[in-house]
DNA sequence: CGGTCTCTTGACGGAGTTCAAAGCTAGTGG
DNA sequence: CCACTAGCTTTGAACTCCGTCAAGAGACCG
């Protein structure tokens, strides 16, 4: 937050106090589809990921969510409807959630941290808009490749199939990016 | 903004006594390429679109922008650093225009309105979700189908190949989708 | 009218998918 | 601590959607 914001002392607390710090176990959920979702979790430790069943039935994931950064489904959050995502710890997890309610209750006291909120926002659009056009630009390797080089490490945290919903195609398609660069 | 928030009379009257109007003639650009993006646009009349030079060198369409929507190129104006990115009035139009900075001092005076813009912004990224979904589930036939539906009446504002490029393909292909259909 | 911008059509090629089978790895219980 | 199973990855062949290139036909504007 300290990255956005100036934040006094009184405001953590405060934060500390409000949100609610969860342990997720692997492979549990945050949010089911069907469900309503209350809350924004920032992620203290531990990886998610954001995926729903697109209409071939398979998995095809959003997002994932690492040390801190941000998780909800602000379409079920704000629009108060049932989620069509999941939300799921791919390690052993720690959250910190707040409510809708209680975060808005907060913006209008706290005025800094709805500050907060936009610039994220503003950001997550910027990063949105870049992945869009790498989707228009690149290849399947080369989005393979961009992702490795932009999130060194992170490759190995996840299981290949995940990494290859996420991109846009096919397990089975990155297997041969991936064979094909051994030679 | 009324629909996001409780806008004063005196907060009204500002923003028409800031913001600029500008009239922008057919094919003239806000935003060219190399330039520094130093405003947010909000379309009062007329009809944008926002594209940049791909790899391949061709026009790649991130996004439209019609009556009663904001425009810009968030990573230069936020960033500070030249845009990739043209907006270009594909239809004689009216703005009005106001800068990041006067922007940014008018949220520290007035607090509803940079709650209206965190409230924007959350609706974008729920938006900007969607068309990733889209894009993911989607053939280029039922892209075309979905876009059509969802915005009756725009498709005949524009030019196909514009249309094409937004959704992620050739003209060629949206051609022959479109004479698919005839039959 | 004459040229530029836009749309259409067809033949061919290639990136990525689908399906099926087999090999590998890691977690789990006995 | 081993054995077993479920989950994950690899490989190959056939197929599909969409891109590329090229040529022509309209359509719009000065």
């Amino acid at each position: 937050m300290e990255r956005f914001i100036q934040i006094d002392a009184p405001l953590i607390e405060l934060l500390q106090e409000v949100m609610e710090e969860r342990f997720i176990s692997k492979k549990d959920f945050l949010l089911q589809e069907g469900q309503r979702c209350l809350h924004q979790y920032f992620v203290v430790q531990g990886c998610f990921r954001m995926f729903y069943i697109n209409p071939k039935g398979m998995e095809q994931i959003i997002t994932f969510g690492i040390e801190d950064w941000w998780i909800t489904d602000y379409d079920s959050l704000l629009n108060q409807q049932a989620s069509e995502h999941n939300i799921q710890a791919l390690e052993d997890a720690v959250v910190l959630s707040i409510t809708r309610e209680k975060l808005e209750y907060l913006f209008k006291t706290h005025r800094a941290l709805e500050t907060y909120f936009r610039i994220v926002n503003e950001r997550v659009r910027i990063a949105d808009q870049r992945r869009l056009q790498f989707m228009f630009d690149l290849s399947g390797e080369e989005l393979y490749d961009t992702f490795y080089q932009a999130n060194p490490g992170f490759v190995q945290r996840i299981p290949q199939y995940m990494l290859a919903s996420y991109l846009g195609f096919t397990p089975e398609f990155l297997s041969k990016i991936r064979s094909k660069k051994r030679k």
